[in-house]
DNA sequence: GTGGTCTAGACCACC
DNA sequence: GTGGTCTAGACCACA
């Protein structure tokens, strides 16, 4: 994993286990990394990834046992998302939008360039 | 302007030269800045530079004058456009895609969520 | 200001600035003292007090306006309500009704000296 | 036990011994620890335990037997709730004043809430 | 071991 | 100046 220096490093963290849960590659209730742990994984300082998992407690994604570590909480999936797709509408729709405006491509033939890219990654498997 | 470490910059650069032109910030028939001179403005080796005008006049895009310089050239905007156009569909909507498998996003509610930013911009004026 | 070893430092100066706004020492809209002001005033380190200005504005308690400095937000006074409300319930009241019970003392002898203490403060201006 | 920088740490001890008879760890006629052995146990000067021991006996909470040690008194129950109420009266009521003042929690509401904390209590068990 | 807190000091972007 | 972020290193309470 390498950072962008657009966003803070432990938002891009957030961002990283986001993922991990979405994607369902950690699970509910599953323990995660040790704040240590990951710090050294992602050669950033303990302080950032707590920060972090701080972020990512005080939107209900994780749950932490003192002394024992942080869990993936059981309604992460939902609140996941929904900060996720926040950041999608804030961040990158604005883009999406501008680049569209930009090569002239119309939401209609959007839909059908996402199609046409389902079709051909149905078609590769 | 800062670069990020996915792509080679030369082609960060042309990306950059294509916005100006579809922007209408730098317009048809219009002299760009010489080789050394935007190597000086972006603060990379004048080579790069020189790889990304090549490669945009081997597009079309622009044109050079043997001991003049560079020009946009004339039918620049459709070049750039076809351009653009095409890395955006191998690049921009791969990514596009996977976020909104990821976050359940229908191409119906991105419909919705595009017109909804557009009418939030257009508030702001 | 002196603190005690239960509670994060942090978290009391949250408190303290809890009771500036609801005691409408600090009004809305108006500007706080910069985090490192704060910082030297309370003697603590400057991130400390990042710290509870950060929490605080998790809490919508106040803004923060970007090379500025941080304001009481517009609902500060509800918001500040709130939160010190859910604390008075967590962790003052479990105490008070250990007292409660240890000194024999009823609801209704509570009310009656609650209203007796009043009447003596009423009695001194 | 650690103190607070509020009372004098001979009243915090006297509090400590109220709160023992009180909740009856220590019983009536019950022998209690002898100056330098409490001393020992809460690091603090013996001085500052024979001057809480001496208060006590003068509330006539405790009682001495020269050459053998302290004794719980046989009202003590009674003595050390008219003490402790006295405390509460004075010092703990016109903070809870405060606080309810500040946060509008009228005496009817602060009833419920304290009978609310005793059913969940109750449902703990 | 775990997380939680605090200090010290640094650099950045914004105004 | 302002806040925001990051690092380094320390100590604590909990289990």
């Amino acid at each position: 994993m390498d950072f962008n220096n657009n966003q803070p490093i432990y938002l891009q963290i957030v961002d990283f286990i986001c993922e991990k849960i979405l994607l369902s590659v950690w699970k509910q209730e599953e323990k995660i990394p040790s704040v240590r742990e990951l710090a050294v994984q992602l050669s950033v300082n303990p302080n950032t990834v707590a920060r972090s998992y701080d972020f990512l407690r005080s939107q209900e994604i994780i749950t932490d046992k003192r002394g024992i570590g942080y869990f993936i909480s059981s309604n992460s999936m939902q609140q996941a998302k929904q900060y996720r797709k926040n950041l999608f509408i804030e961040q990158e729709l604005p883009l999406l939008f501008r680049t569209l405006n930009m090569l002239d491509i119309t939401p209609d033939e959007l839909d059908k360039l996402l199609i046409k890219y389902k079709r051909k990654l149905q078609h590769e498997k």
